[in-house]
DNA sequence: CATTAAGCGAGACGGTACGTCGCGTCTTTGT
DNA sequence: ACAAAGACGCGACGTACCGTCTCGCTTAATG
């Protein structure tokens, strides 16, 4: 998801090592999993993938991305399902959410996460570009198929809607409660079905 | 709001100088304006403060308790407007929301407050208390006068809601864009009332 | 003899630790004595002395000043014997030399301390003052109770002695062999006070 | 001078560039003379030369040997003039001692050059056999000719003459001063001739 | 009114992590 | 087989903060 830092003409010199990728990754995985993100250190990283600090700053630019990177990887292929119904859509799409978000690595890096990406202009619009675009377009795809079904009118605010299903997801997972109640999918997006209903 | 740490025998030897204290929290606010949350130090609070850092370590336990109290203080007597309808209500405590968190000092601070908050059990809980809890119980408050207006029917769930709104306001303000558009607090308290499904 | 790096005012906050000075300077010699000069690094000395890096580079700016100031504290207050004959003096001159090139941090540090004195301006000045300035003042002393003596006439070529006693003693350590030969001093003092003679 | 590393069975596969082996050696005289013998990495000779470091490690086993093949290389066929009398052959043995270690890239590697070699026992024995052994034999055969002349009696203390005069020339160039007093060379090779007692 | 305990500015202290650099080796693709 | 390029594991660099500690000095409330 996170380009190569540079392309050095591609083929010339000894090519990057898939293992000691992959190693680096588990090992970001686990540590963030086992000590959370702030004790999650390059150096302990590379240490435990049994690399060179370099090895690691020569893919990413810092632990941010890395983290981004090692924990968010099983989100991009979603193929946004389609169950009949904007309801089970809309359900279907806050569960795997939640399930993305709920999942150990993750929860343990996502708060630290935000903070470091919304520090950094740079890493603000590459977050954008890939992880909110995507989802947007997911809804919007969602929205779509309702309308042909008959099910929404024309104008659907599919920002706020957005706004409404992830930002109560991550504040539910991030601040109320580790354990994220097994209905609040379809609550939510019973709530929010109801709430866009155009007269 | 954060009480000094320990209580030794109230009142022995030198008082606390109270310029020491608005000292370093104005100098909290400022750097953490100028500089960001990962960019504050306490040692560099305690320098632009004048001040030495046991100063401050006497006075808060880490930056994270620091910057919440020198950052978020307007919130605590937030009255909860009666407007006359729910949606107005609802309307008004986005807006109080949105307003607080869209101040620089807040909207720098809260993303990395968030992840310090999150990984410390013990602040885990503090922020509940002195944070949720209020905010749910003026929901709370929202609801009953809504349903002695007759406007809604019983079982509200303020839960939900909660994680509805506040999760919007800081999913928009902290990952979307630092501009948050103005009628986004109607949008948000309409979506909500028509979505609790009360007709 | 190598002065703090800088004078805080003397008397504000809190001291610096005698024992941890010591403790640097004790785990510099041994560490220098087994490992070598290369192979003597600042985390390892501070390591084997029980401190953080920091407390070594807040007294010395790197390497190969703490080693000097380790090394090299005897000479100082080399008193310049009278032995009642300008051969005698410069016997037991060359012989003090010897002896402190000799010693086995000494010889360990001296070579790879040069290189890096060389190599450095600033360094290059302060050994000057420090090492070349009381050495060549010792020797003009010795020469002075010489012409007392009448043993030599007025002009003495005291910088061309100073260069052949120091270099012939760093040479014969530093290069030919670790071992210096016990009659090298009187030889090379023999040799200095024949040459020197005015005719 | 210093041999070839290995020799694989003379002459299989692809012949080495000698050109490179040239690029090399001027890449490195270059960058000890620009910027010191520290601070010359075998990396940036190598860029410099434009090769791989693999083409240095191919020919010389570290830094130390490759600038010591690249900085002395005129020294090996002096050919020990013959002036007439003692104090003018020593006067020109030390000269060229003296115009050697003064040129700009000796002045600059010979510091670095002398610790690297005195902290490896191989590197040692190395530059004993191939520095000090041809001066010492050079200086034989300058007392020789001196002993057919009868300036010189039998025993002349040939090891103290090389460790004053090459100890006094490295000391004069390597610490007291980067120049080197035209005069020096005679004024040592007088003091020499004086100072071994043959009257 | 002297005592005394705490506050205070300053900065040293033992740690830990940072991101970079050089080392010497290895692994590619092109000669 | 050599060459250029560059990845690799390793270890040192010098800096920055952390949170604690030790100084000398105020500063009030208490005995």
């Amino acid at each position: 998801m996170v380009k190569p830092m540079t392309l050095p003409d591609a083929r010339r010199g000894r090519p990057r090592d898939s293992r000691v990728h992959e190693a680096i990754l588990t090992a970001t995985v686990d540590l963030v999993t086992e000590s959370g993100y702030a004790a999650t250190s390059i150096g302990a990283v590379a240490a435990r993938a049994g690399t060179g600090k370099d090895a690691v700053y020569r893919r990413w630019s810092g632990k941010a991305e890395l983290v981004y990177e090692a924990v968010f990887t099983a989100t991009e292929s979603a193929p946004v399902p389609d169950t009949g119904s904007l309801t089970g859509d809309l359900t279907a799409l806050v569960e795997a959410l939640l399930h993305e978000f709920t999942a150990p690595a993750a929860a343990a890096a996502l708060p630290g996460l935000l903070a470091d990406f919304a520090a950094d202009p740079g890493l603000r619009t590459r977050i954008r570009s890939h992880f909110l675009a995507p989802a947007k377009s997911g809804l919007a795809d969602v929205f779509e198929r309702a309308a042909r079904r008959g099910e929404t009118s024309s104008a659907v605010p599919v920002d706020l809607v957005l706004d409404t299903l992830a930002g109560a997801v991550f504040f539910h997972v991030g601040l109320v409660g580790e354990s994220a109640a097994p209905e609040l999918a379809g609550r939510l997006a019973g709530l929010v079905v109801r709430g866009i209903e155009v007269r």
